[in-house]
DNA sequence: CTTGACAGCCTTGTATACAAGGCTGCGAGC
DNA sequence: GCTCGCAGCCTTGTATACAAGGCTGTCAAG
């Protein structure tokens, strides 16, 4: 059957969140047409809806790319993902039981996932906690935002993260529940603020904004300044990455 | 010149909010491509856009219409900025002057523009307010958030706002910039919780949802079932409004 | 007079054709 | 040998053509 624009909204980004997928990456409009069976048309709404959701940049006549943000972006992001979150705990006045019992569940699925060594599921899911969380105590607006957020910054973390703290993340998760659980909201937003943080401070922000960063510090900006101008991205070098990937998606 | 999607996009936003494009109401591809200059296709992209944000829905084969927020969308759009605007408040460590200055000019341009009776660009002003407080205390992904929660919120006082309380909301902000200039945030956040949460009880969320519910009260509710299900919509009624107003754009 | 069906029109949905511009690789000139 | 320029290919950008389905207004039957 047809996969309709959503469809392919939707496997695009999931494949995106689960690693498949690296920032950086180069999206051509008709190699997905191929894959999906569809004409580009539809790929190209797929592909606006995605741009409009900060998952992907287009740059003009050469093609859609999963962004890479810049540090300042991921500031941004992380920042943003601090006052939503913090938020949502400080707004809600109690948790429902079966509220504070799937979110354990899902803590409790995380841990599994860590001592089993699961890698890739491993992001998907710590990242899934915040989400769980907004639609388990917010609403479906809510979770939406929370949702993309969370995309991008799980991108962040493919782009900038040196090393793996999956299982303090996990957690921090449970340190959350266990304030909710407890009453203590504030201390849930608090306990989350910093959780954020940590995530935050994990990264290096001033490793792989550009590929070039490393090369730079060894020339005069001088040198740069003959060649960079004709360089038309506005912030994120939107080189794709590993051309001797080429058929790293399933094809 | 021949406008972009982004201007297309951008024009039918401002429009909508400004109260010139009411809910509910169609907007054809074909009419908009021709009062653009452009063909379908960028009407469309801009229109998915939108969709995409939330603004405008589209029902299969029949067309593109302004939303128009069911009682319990509006809800969730109001606990959703409640959340996010205290959440900002809270993060915050402290306003620095400029900002505090440009927030109380602000707030001075709106109260002439009560006393003015200028009502036309009163309800753009005062939801003004709030995406610029997201823009000097926060960040651009916060402010884009905020700026399309703000134009939900905005439909939903036209379709459900029985009494304009726009001096009332002035009255808020101003206090709510008082309490910032006072270092108090906390005190800050609780009274924007507060403010938000008078403009959501100044609605009337009963009332217009769909204009068949003071009908529906009359009826008995099987005489509807062997007629309602044939409609498509989900939630929302997506009939035009206005029909009487056949050129209410300018053309 | 009311009601039901149907035809025609008008709308969006989708694909495709063509235009415009960037990238690569080859070749000529220095 | 190296560099610069150019041609061809490949990509996205845009318009247009056609298909599919909903809506309206008319006409006929009861």
């Amino acid at each position: 059957m047809n996969p309709s624009t959503a469809n392919i909204e939707e496997a695009i980004l999931s494949a995106i969140l689960a690693g498949r997928i690296p920032p950086g990456t180069r999206l051509g409009e008709q190699k997905l047409a191929d894959l999906f069976g569809v004409s580009r048309t539809r790929v190209r709404e797929a592909m606006m809806r995605l741009e409009t959701r900060g998952i992907v940049q287009v740059s003009a006549r050469r093609g859609w790319f999963v962004v890479e943000p810049s540090a300042d972006e991921a500031r941004e992001a992380f920042q943003t993902r601090r006052v939503i979150e913090t938020g949502l705990l400080q707004t809600v006045r109690e948790v429902p039981p079966p509220v504070l019992a799937s979110l354990k569940e899902h803590v409790a699925i995380e841990r599994q996932a860590i001592e089993t060594g699961d890698v890739s599921s491993r992001a998907c899911l710590l990242g899934d906690f915040h989400i769980h969380l907004a639609d388990a105590l917010g609403n479906r607006m809510l979770t939406e935002i929370i949702r993309d957020l969370t995309a991008r910054t799980t991108l962040i973390s493919m782009l900038y993260q040196p090393t793996e703290k999956a299982a303090e993340s996990s957690h921090d998760h449970e340190d959350i529940v266990a304030a909710m659980e407890a009453g203590d909201l504030a201390a849930a937003a608090r306990l989350m603020e910093e959780h954020i943080g940590k995530v935050e401070a994990g990264l290096d922000l001033s490793a792989k904004p550009d590929p070039l960063a490393s090369l730079r510090e060894l020339l005069t900006p001088s040198t740069f300044n003959d060649v960079a101008p004709s360089m038309p991205h506005a912030h994120g070098v939107a080189v794709p990455h590993a051309p001797h990937h080429p058929s790293k998606t399933e094809d």
